[in-house]
DNA sequence: CATCTGACGACCG
DNA sequence: GCGGTCGCCAGAT
């Protein structure tokens, strides 16, 4: 399955600011939810400028294994991202809203859904 | 085709 | 806060 989708809106992730998996599971309404978005970042291709760790659990947790989960956190410290202890962080104080897709004109406003 | 395995998350004790 | 259960589903074995 083409997971290009997951990571084009990863991209979108600014600098020292993080979604979690169900948040991009929600963004792109991803079949098998959260975990799918787990699926997707897991295959990511390294060295294509993806910010795969921009992407953690719900509440700030890394959920990813070591070594991994320290690369993880190496990263977003140095974008400014406050670790609580090793695996959690504070996702309420840099957590990124993804903008709603919604593609509509500004006339007509058709209802969502 | 049958199972196992997760970079999930909501719930519950 | 911590650990276990369950629903979920694409790949790997």
């Amino acid at each position: 399955m083409g997971w290009e989708r997951v990571y084009n809106l990863v991209r979108t992730i600014p600098r020292g600011r993080v979604v979690t998996y169900g948040q991009v599971a929600s963004a792109l309404r991803l079949k098998g939810g959260a975990r799918t978005a787990g699926r997707a970042l897991a295959a990511c291709p390294s060295g294509r400028g993806i910010p795969w760790h921009r992407v953690a659990g719900a509440g700030g947790r890394l959920l990813i294994r070591e070594p991994q989960a320290s690369l993880q956190r190496k990263l977003l410290e140095s974008e400014g991202v406050f670790f609580l202890s090793p695996l959690r962080f504070d996702l309420t104080a840099h957590s990124f809203r993804i903008a709603t897709a919604k593609k509509r004109s500004s006339k007509h406003r058709p209802r969502r859904h």
